[in-house]
DNA sequence: TCAAGAAAAATATACGATATATGATCTGCG
DNA sequence: CGCAGATCATATATCGTATATTTTTCTTGA
C-alpha cells in the first residue's frame, strides 16, 4: 500500500489545499477505478490503514463514506472494507465518471459513454422541440446565432455550443434526463480537456472522439443516421423553423 | 427542526439496527427531497444540529458526507452546510431516487422516470439484439418461457420478467446503460411496492403506472409506438426469432 | 467424529473533547 | 464609495476511548 504522500509533510504542515478527506477519497477512488487495487480487495484495518496513509482515522472514515455512497466499497464490522464488483458502482455518478477519466479512460469506457450519449440526446432533442416555450426558443436561436458567427474552434463559439446544449436539455422539462445529459457532457468535455493537456495540441482530441463516433455509426447505422439528422436539424439555421414547428 | 426520534431512546438503547449515520442521512435526505426544508436552507451549526438530532457530531458529519457525495448539500467553513439547488442533485443516484419515492413521489417525478425509461429501454433492446451471444440467447429464451408458463401475476413469473430484463441489459455490453437501466427499474419497482403497501391491494399500483404510461403515449405517439413495438417484439415468442436475427 | 453452542478476538462504529484553518463579516482608512 | 485588514464564527481535522457486531475459534456434548 503506497503512502499517500501526505504523511511526509513537515511539522508546520500547510494542510493540503482541498478538504483532506476529499483528497483521500479521490486517491483511493482512482486506485480502485484504475484497477490498481482489484475488485474484492479488502483494505487493511482502519487503524493501520490510517497510519499507512498518514491521516487520522476520522478522515479515512469520511473518505470511505463518500466511496460507499457511490457504491465503490462496502464495509461491515469484522469483515473490513472491501471493494465492490463493478456492477455495484454508480457508474453514472459525475465523480465516478471523472475518476475513470482521470485514470486514463479505456476505449471501452469511451465507447460506452458515446453510445449512451447517442441513445439519449437525439430523443432529448425531440422532447425539447415539442415542449420548448417562447423564451427558450429565442434563447436557443441566439445561441445558434453565436455558434454561427464565431466558429466552434473559438472559445466564444464553444461557450455558445454549451449554452445551446443546456437550453436544449432544460427545454425537455425532464430533470433526470437533464442530469443524465449533463453528466455525459461534462465527462466528454473532461476527456477532451485531459487528452488536450496530455497530448499537448488541442486539436488532437477531437479527431479521436470523432473516430469513435464513426466507429459506432458503422456498427449501428440506423441509429446513427437518426441521431445525426436530429442533431444537424437542431444545430443549424433550418432548425429555427423546425423548432417553431 | 424536528427531533430525529433517536434522542428519546431508552437507556438500554437497542441502537437502531442499521448504521446510525445512515439512518441520519436518510432522515435528512427525505427532509430535503420532500421539500420539507427548502433549497438554499442552511442547517444549524454542527454542534447544535448534532444536539438537536440527539447524535454525536461524528455521525452527523458522516451523514453529511454521504449527502454531499450525492450532491444534495455542500458545506464550506464559516458558511455552514446548505441545501443545493435541485439541478446539482445526483437525481440518477439509486439512493436519491429511492428517497424521492419514499417521500411520496410526485406525478412529475413518475412522469420523468417513465419517460426516461422509454428513452433508454427500446434502444437498449436494439443494442442487445445486435450484440447478444449464444449463451445469453438461450438464457433469455428460458426466461421468456418461464414468463409464458407462469403468468406475470405470479411471483415466479415476475422473477422471470426481472431475469429477462437483466439479461437483456447485460447483452447490451454497455456498463453505463446497464447501471442506468437498473436504477430506473428498481426505482419503478419500488414505487410499485410502496404504493402496494400503502394502498393495501397489490393490484392497485399497476393500473396507476399504466395510466401514466398511456398518458405519455398520448403526448408523444411516435416514440411510444416505437417503444411498444420494440418491447412487444422482445417480450413475446416472436422475439426468439428476432433475437436470432 | 461431528455438530452445536459459547467464548474470544478483531474490527467497524460511536462519542466527546480539543486544536486549527478558513471564510464571511465588520471595521476603518483612503 | 470602495478596498484592505482584523476579527470572529464555523467547519474541519485529530485524538482517545468506549461499544457493538461479526467472524473465528474453542469447547462441550452427543
Amino acid at each position: 500500500m503506497a503512502d499517500l504522500g501526505l504523511g511526509e509533510a513537515i511539522e508546520g504542515l500547510p494542510l493540503p489545499s482541498g478538504r483532506l478527506h476529499h483528497v483521500v477519497a479521490q486517491r483511493l477512488a482512482t486506485q480502485i477505478v484504475s484497477g490498481e487495487t482489484p475488485c474484492g480487495h479488502v483494505f487493511p484495518a482502519e487503524v493501520e490503514h490510517a497510519e499507512i496513509l498518514g491521516v487520522s482515522r476520522s478522515v479515512l472514515r469520511e473518505a470511505f463514506r463518500v466511496l460507499t455512497a457511490k457504491g465503490l466499497v462496502s464495509s461491515r464490522p469484522k469483515a473490513g472494507t472491501r471493494i465492490n464488483e463493478r456492477r455495484k458502482w454508480n457508474l453514472l455518478d459525475p465523480d465516478v465518471l471523472g475518476w475513470q477519466i482521470q485514470c486514463g479512460a479505456s476505449d471501452a469506457f469511451l465507447r460506452d459513454l458515446f453510445e449512451l450519449r447517442m441513445v439519449v440526446e437525439p430523443q432529448a432533442a425531440e422532447m425539447a422541440a415539442m415542449r420548448r416555450d417562447e423564451g427558450q426558443l429565442v434563447d436557443m436561436a441566439n445561441a445558434l446565432d453565436a455558434m454561427e458567427r464565431f466558429t466552434l474552434s473559438t472559445p466564444k463559439g464553444r461557450a455558445a455550443d454549451i449554452r445551446f446544449h443546456e437550453l436544449l436539455m432544460e427545454a425537455t422539462r425532464n430533470e433526470m434526463l437533464l442530469a443524465l445529459s449533463n453528466s455525459i457532457s461534462t465527462a466528454i468535455a473532461s476527456t477532451t480537456a485531459i487528452k488536450q493537456s496530455r497530448d499537448g495540441s488541442p486539436r488532437d482530441a477531437m479527431p479521436e472522439h470523432h473516430a469513435l463516433y464513426t466507429q459506432i455509426a458503422e456498427r449501428n447505422p440506423r441509429q446513427a443516421r437518426k441521431a445525426m439528422i436530429t442533431l444537424i436539424e437542431l444545430a443549424h439555421s433550418d432548425t429555427k423553423i423546425a423548432l417553431k414547428r
